[in-house]
DNA sequence: AGCCTGACTCGGA
DNA sequence: CTCCGAGCCAGGC
């Protein structure tokens, strides 16, 4: 990676998410001061190799996990996410309203 | 160096 | 409600 201040950002927000919520990652991306770089965040996450960061409590706009690659990962991620009390909704989604992460210093939210 | 791909999001039709 | 297009950037070939 070229830049590995932005992901280096990326990866320090990430880890702020408290136990027990999620983010989104567009949400990421304005809390790491890249603002409409949700992509990003993906990508950050995707070339992340260890668990150094709970990638997990990252989801998409919707509050659904983002389909990725492996199919399988998307059934972990949802089985970490249910094992720290959250729900998923019939349709597989999170309530953003309930569950996701609201940090004073994020202004949408 | 150039081209293609992908864990996204938002506004408008 | 769903579908489409544009903006954005790193990594692999």
């Amino acid at each position: 990676m070229k830049n590995s201040t932005n992901y280096q950002r990326i990866y320090e927000m990430v880890r702020q998410i408290p136990r027990g919520t999620v983010a989104t990652y567009g949400q990421i991306a304005r809390l790491a001061g890249l603002a409409g770089h949700a992509r990003q965040v993906g990508y950050a996450l995707h070339a992340l190799k260890d668990q150094a960061v709970p990638w997990h409590r990252v989801i998409n706009a919707q509050g659904a996990i983002s389909a990725r690659s492996i199919p399988y990962y998307e059934k972990r991620q949802r089985h970490l996410l249910e094992e720290e009390g959250i729900k998923f909704s019939p349709q597989s989604k999170v309530s953003l309203a309930l569950f996701q992460w609201k940090p004073l210093r994020d202004p949408k939210i």
